[in-house]
DNA sequence: CGGAAGATTTCT
DNA sequence: GAAATCTTCCGA
């Protein structure tokens, strides 16, 4: 990395397999500029969402709908959605067009613009903060206005922060997707070890 | 045009 | 363990 130069994540980066970004996407930093204020947090658990063949992803035969369509995009673009009408949920739309896999943040580690996030979450304390998808999108103000948002080029973005050791990542199920049939005991959701902020234990692997 | 379901959170 | 609540999808 060119030193003094920034630090955000590039286009490149989200162009490739959606589990080789997963993984490297551990340690980075999604921050939100809002209102020239930075709120910031560290990513530390997430899933991974690919295409047709995973019966648990919006885009499984439902090529081309309007909801899924950023999923159809080149990697680097933010694909928010709601669910159940209440709450946003924050996808990072990677691989190459026409290859819709997506990487499904679930939970960061806040570091800047904390008070911010209490304002918005109501609560003062930092694990509850965004210790889940619907909980990071109300802590950094996320919503569906940054539907088909570039990561790279915009107020919502990625930055390279620390990166962790396989060791330190721990693959499990992902999480109420227990109608996806075989694709629920899919590995295919990623957490770094004994951090208090990812957003609960999860099942047993099989 | 109407019915059904959901990648969640929060309270009991 | 269940409700809250609305967008999106699919069948007719």
């Amino acid at each position: 990395m060119k030193a003094g130069k920034s630090k955000i994540v590039d286009r490149n980066f989200f162009v490739r397999d959606a589990h080789l970004v997963a993984y490297d996407l551990l340690g980075k930093v999604l921050v939100h500029e809002n209102q020239n204020r930075r709120v910031s947090g560290m990513i530390v658990e997430l899933e991974v969402y690919s295409g047709p063949e995973d019966a648990a992803s919006h885009s499984y035969k439902n090529l081309g709908s309007t909801r899924t369509d950023v999923q159809f995009h080149v990697g680097g673009f933010a694909y928010v959605y709601t669910i159940y009408g209440v709450y946003h949920c924050f996808n990072v739309v990677v691989n190459k067009p026409h290859k819709p896999e997506a990487v499904f943040i679930r939970a960061l580690e806040p570091l800047e613009g904390i008070e911010i996030m209490q304002k918005k979450r109501k609560t003062e304390n930092t694990a509850n903060l965004c210790s889940g998808p619907g909980k990071l999108c109300m802590a950094l103000d996320i919503n569906k206005t940054h539907n088909g948002a570039d990561l790279c080029n915009g107020t919502l973005y990625l930055e390279h922060y620390k990166s962790f050791s396989k060791d330190e990542v721990q693959n499990s199920p992902r999480i109420n997707i227990d109608y996806a049939g075989e694709a629920k005991d899919y590995l295919w959701r990623y957490y770094i070890k004994n951090n208090r902020f990812v957003s609960k234990t999860p099942r047993k692997a099989p």
